[in-house]
DNA sequence: ATACTGAAGCTTTTT
DNA sequence: GCTTCAGTAT
């Protein structure tokens, strides 16, 4: 116990040592916080104040809930099993697999993923010959999820106008369908657990007596229905429960846009009465002038709780700033500074470049690419996500429960087997007459193109029964030569990498059935034996039987049925060069939870970081800052900031001023590399790359003579009177008619007289 | 059934 | 400017 608690600082000392109470943790980025969070728990259970099987932690992404557990069991060797250690999502979906009866769902159902939701959405406005002009398939996906995240059914939404109650309408015949598919998305785990717990009171005692202990991982990241959740479990309301211990950091707030409420921290202080809430404000990642830099910008907000990071490390190196005048220009920099940190000894896997938004990595990309310099871009398709795999698990779904309608859909005539757009269409018509799924309308059809639906049915029945002793690795085996896929693969030209793909599914089988306990060959298709069998069976005071979704997975779903889930809750890696010495390239939001000793933040142009799109939000600024806060946070040693004068954005030149948060930092940390009268596009000093994006283009010249013939030059900072710093962004007419179209960012756009305005020339 | 072609979209993302 | 997807032409 002593090492346990050796080495912690005094908040953190503090914050692990709380009494069973409620608790809110307000962890400053790199203050130590999955720490904290793990030796709590060890804590908790070595001086014996509750049992492995009390504890429930909750985390976002399986990322963060492996290495809680990862870190668990370095502390103490034996004592991981009972405890509930998960996502939201995989939590809810072990407790709807215990309860699925309770839970009026089917022992197989299956989960959707966005990719599945959305085209289960598309289906239903065809079935219904919904304009989808009027109700784009995406709106409506948010509509449902945005209700579901706050806990609603269709039934509790009053509708303010037309648009929104046929929304209202399609939600609740989307969950219809849903149900009538045995499908669930992902907004659904949640709500559904969420209900199953707040009707059936047994269940819910049960649990509630059970998790003595419940904490939760970057709490400011929850949603309401989430907050629901967790109330529930903690018995708010219903005089006890768990203690809840949530961590979070309001600063690091960056996920409002999918739903998640700051405020459920401020409500959570207030609603459990939070007597002990402990900042941890010890920094020991960052250098001083990068932290100075990262207080000084967040203390811009106003909605916080309050916090401000502390390090016993020096000063370091001041933070570099640099203006190019393209992005080009940008890119070539940030080659420049890469190589010269690699020289100096810098391992390339510590170097990150980090952007707003995805479409601006591809000339950074490009750039490095060019330089040799190895990268590797997070983001992008999962594993699981990949067409084939995912066509795989569509002929695997099938096989578990034959009523998933988007995974008939996707592969009955994936490889093509004759089953043409009119025989399906006839056979969506048979399917919604007698209200039965695709699979169980098949028998419907006559003529041609039922022989061949038949043949497909028949396809997956007697790969069912072929395989009904079979271990899952086999199975998929069975079905990857079964389907067709495989052979349909190896004619394709380009099918060496999907087939290479496909075989990993075994490969991925193998390694599942052995990592979730299940034993060695056991049948697929082997369910869940008797309840009684699945984990110990308890019968509350009501005589009511409960059975406790303790047991391991296996004892709750049969291998195939885990399989598919964990297919769809864990998406898999996206890097397919893993482990490779590489410089890191990512968004700021995926580069949440991370840190490297060199930073580049690329891209500090009004517009893009702060985002256009979030001066139209309430609060999308102040997300904006927290954004760039950790961003700024990601680095150890040395950060670098930059922009560019000018960037080819949607095939359009644009003229952006510098970020407003450059105005934020304090002056002293910085070190501003370009010079103050940095060479614009005329001057002598050019690069090629500088010059690139003029070229080729009769207008560009035309431009050039007008701007020389007034004085002024696009993509010039000016400082006007009344409206502020400004950028040129056009300039019409020469001479005395010349006018200006300056973007002055917060003041709009002008467009302004250049013999009559009065117009300060910018040097930055 | 496949191949091409045009139009739309385009901030951030995990489950 | 580039990608994705739906719809049409062959």
């Amino acid at each position: 116990m002593q090492n346990l608690l050796h080495n912690l600082n005094d908040e953190q000392l503090a914050a692990v040592t709380l009494p069973a109470q409620s608790a809110l943790i307000l962890a400053g980025a790199g203050s130590g916080k999955t720490r904290v969070l793990t030796t709590r728990i060890a804590w908790l259970i070595q001086t014996g104040q509750v049992s492995p099987s009390g504890i429930l932690a909750v985390t976002f992404t399986n990322k963060a809930a492996k290495e809680m557990m990862t870190r668990l069991s370095a502390m103490m060797p034996i004592n991981t099993r009972g405890m509930w250690i998960g996502t939201f999502h995989g939590l809810c979906n072990r407790l709807l697999r215990t309860h699925y009866r309770d839970a009026a769902l089917p022992q197989t159902f299956q989960i959707l993923d966005s990719q599945d939701q959305l085209s289960a959405i598309k289906r239903l406005l065809k079935a219904n010959n919904v304009d989808d002009e009027k109700f784009p398939p995406k709106e409506v996906m948010y509509f449902i999820n945005g209700a579901k995240d706050q806990g609603l059914r269709a039934d509790k939404i009053e509708p303010y106008n037309a648009d929104e109650r046929k929304k209202v309408e399609l939600y609740q015949m989307y969950d219809d369908q849903c149900q009538r598919e045995g499908v669930v998305d992902f907004a659904e785990l949640l709500l559904r657990t969420y209900e199953l717990l707040s009707r059936n009171q047994p269940l819910r005692q049960h649990y509630q007596q059970r998790f003595q202990h419940i904490l939760v991982d970057e709490f400011q990241d929850t949603n309401d229905l989430q907050y629901k959740w967790l109330k529930l479990l903690a018995g708010h309301g219903e005089g006890g429960g768990g203690a809840l211990f949530a961590v979070g950091d309001d600063d690091q707030s960056i996920y409002a846009f999918r739903g998640a409420n700051v405020g459920n921290m401020i409500a959570f202080e207030r609603e459990f009465h939070v007597k002990n809430l402990i900042k941890l404000e010890q920094n020991y990642r960052s250098h001083g002038h990068i932290l100075d830099a990262a207080n000084v910008l967040i203390a811009n907000n106003s909605k916080r709780l309050g916090k401000n990071l502390r390090t016993d490390a020096g000063h370091g190196e001041q933070v570099r700033v640099y203006e190019a005048t393209s992005d080009l220009g940008e890119a070539q920099w940030i080659i420049e500074e890469t190589k010269n940190l690699i020289a100096d000894g810098a391992s390339r896997s510590e170097i990150a470049v980090l952007y707003r938004s995805n479409a601006q990595s591809r000339v950074i990309e490009h750039a490095l690419f060019s330089a040799g310099i190895p990268y590797h871009v997070y983001g992008g398709l999962r594993y699981f996500q990949r067409a084939e795999v995912k066509h795989l698990i569509s002929y695997l779904q099938l096989m578990d429960n034959p009523h998933n309608d988007s995974a008939f859909m996707r592969v009955v005539n994936f490889p093509t087997r004759g089953i043409g757009a009119r025989t399906i269409e006839n056979l969506q018509g048979a399917s919604s007459q007698y209200g039965v799924s695709l699979y169980a309308a098949v028998p419907y059809m006559t003529g041609k193109g039922g022989t061949s639906l038949a043949g497909f049915v028949k396809l997956i029945e007697s790969a069912r029964f072929e395989s009904q002793q079979m271990a899952l690795p086999e199975l998929v085996r069975l079905v990857l030569e079964a389907s067709g896929l495989l052979t349909h693969y190896q004619t394709e030209k380009e099918g060496a990498d999907r087939i290479e793909n496909l075989e990993q599914m075994v490969s991925a089988a193998t390694q599942f059935v052995a990592e979730e306990g299940y034993g060695h060959g056991a049948p697929a298709h082997l369910g869940p034996q008797s309840q009684a069998q699945a984990g110990a069976a308890i019968v509350n005071q009501d005589g009511v039987e409960i059975l406790d979704a303790d047991a391991p997975l296996a004892t709750v779903m049969s291998p195939l049925s885990a399989f598919l889930s964990h297919a769809s809750l864990e998406a898999g890696d996206n890097q397919a060069t893993a482990g490779q010495q590489a410089v890191q390239m990512m968004t700021v939001h995926s580069a949440k939870g991370l840190e490297f000793n060199n930073v580049f933040i690329t891209g500090l142009e009004e517009g893009l970081f702060p985002h256009e799109s979030s001066s139209r939000e309430e609060g999308g600024v102040e997300e904006e800052r927290r954004l760039m806060y950790v961003a700024i946070t990601r680095a150890r040693q040395r950060l670098y900031l930059c922009f560019a004068q000018t960037r080819m954005l949607h095939g359009q030149t644009r003229y952006n001023m510098k970020s407003r948060f450059f105005d934020e930092l304090p002056e002293d940390a910085l070190k501003w590399l370009s010079a103050k009268s940095q060479p614009h596009w005329f001057a002598n000093k050019k690069t090629a790359w500088d010059e690139a994006p003029m070229l080729g283009s009769d207008n560009a010249i035309a431009q050039k003579m007008q701007q020389k013939s007034s004085g002024w030059r696009i993509g010039e900072s000016v400082e006007h009177a009344k409206f502020g710093e400004g950028v040129i962004v056009n300039i019409e007419g020469s001479g005395a008619n010349a006018r200006a179209q300056i973007n002055f960012g917060s003041a709009g756009m002008k467009v302004l007289d250049l013999s009559i305005a009065k117009l300060e020339r910018l040097a930055r």
